[in-house]
DNA sequence: TAATGTGAAAACCTTCACAGCT
DNA sequence: AGCTGTGAAGGTTTTCACATTA
């Protein structure tokens, strides 16, 4: 499921470039992974390609994005109007892949009423009726780790069905809501384990620790 | 690998709260996995608890650190300052982790020369200078899709060790550069899938399309 | 008693290899 | 000839269950 968005957007940019038909293996190449791998996921949905020639690119794009739901236009709102919820809710990648910002909404009342591009702060209080009425089923939460969860456990009560959860904490929701978290701390800090020994070596730190227990780096 | 630095955190909350020691059990509580799955994963890189006990917070929250290299300085650079470059720079979650930013780029002649924060962008042209004099190892990369390879071709003559990609794209790297993406609309494109059968069925949206091929959801 | 560390089992995911279609 | 779709094989990750130790 998670590899299904980036066939998507490999395919948008095939369909741009006027390429009519696919394979498994071009394919792989552009987004580095074996043939085999993409031929076993599609085949997971259906039978999209014609033996001996590929996928047509734009049948394929049309039937993952239908399963994936990209046909549909969803209603989305922001909770944190911060300097990370007004860069979020300026960027402009999200309507064109039918993500809509329809809401914005914070807890300070200094930023209540004030105008972000097109809609006003509103107060939390608005919450459960603003998302009932406007049919809101995608929250992004852009708030301080501190106020994460209990925002989170208001956002679960109005029955909103998926987050999109920006504040470094790992937050708890039922399993019938869908939560996806971007953190780009621990990124970096899930990266630095693979660069670790060999700037130490340049920097030649003098910290003589017993490391060596754990195993070597499996670098990709 | 990507689990670590969720028990560093996790454990730097408990820090915070006052807690000693914790077990496997309460670990997992808190991160929503099998307290199997956090022995294992611990196991690995030694052997940090106590049995009939648990693990000493500060000693765990140590040694993890020292094995994901969270006592290094990490010099940084970041490559694109629109929107979402000058959003990165002044967040200010990276510099208390070790992440520092010691130089903005951009290929724009119009930004070139514009103060940020406590530095001045530079031109593409001085990448390679800066990065050596400077010891910059980890790259921030904030550009429009479409020069994102490019940008990052750059970024590995230069010897680069780590990519943090802001940009659309699912870039090619040359094995030891290590890469991590953050995208959110995949991540939101990633959760539709679960959330479209149900929507679909409130909003009563006539498209009486043939699916049913494919599986049943498998939530989470 | 309470919890770790760890072999073994189970579950899951990826790759192989090839029959079969165009 | 070329490429898909797919069982089977192979590999990796997770969970189980228990001996061991504080």
């Amino acid at each position: 499921m998670l590899r299904l968005p980036l066939y998507v957007r490999a395919l948008s940019q095939l369909q741009a470039e006027g390429t009519d038909v696919v394979s498994s293996h071009q394919l792989g190449k552009r987004l580095q992974m074996t043939p085999a791998q993409i031929r076993k996921d599609l085949s997971y949905f259906g039978r999209f390609g014609k033996q001996g020639r590929g996928y047509k690119v734009q049948f394929l794009l049309q039937e993952l994005g239908e399963i994936l739901g990209l046909d549909i236009r969803w209603n989305t709102c922001l909770i944190g109007v911060g300097r990370l919820g007004r860069a979020i809710i300026n960027y402009p990648g999200f309507a064109p892949e039918g993500f809509n910002i329809l809401a914005a909404f914070d807890s300070d009342p200094g930023q209540v009423g004030t105008p972000i591009r097109n809609l006003s702060v509103q107060p939390m209080k608005d919450l459960e009726k603003t998302v009932t009425d406007r049919e809101i089923v995608i929250a992004i939460v852009a708030v301080p780790a501190a106020q994460a969860q209990m925002v989170i456990d208001q956002l679960v009560k109005c029955r909103i069905r998926g987050i999109l959860n920006y504040a470094p904490v790992a937050p708890q929701v039922p399993m019938d809501v869908v939560l996806r978290n971007i953190d780009p701390v621990l990124s970096l800090q899930s990266m630095t384990y693979y660069l670790r020994d060999q700037t130490e070596a340049e920097q030649a730190s003098v910290k003589t620790t017993g490391r060596g227990k754990g195993p070597q780096p499996a670098r990709r």
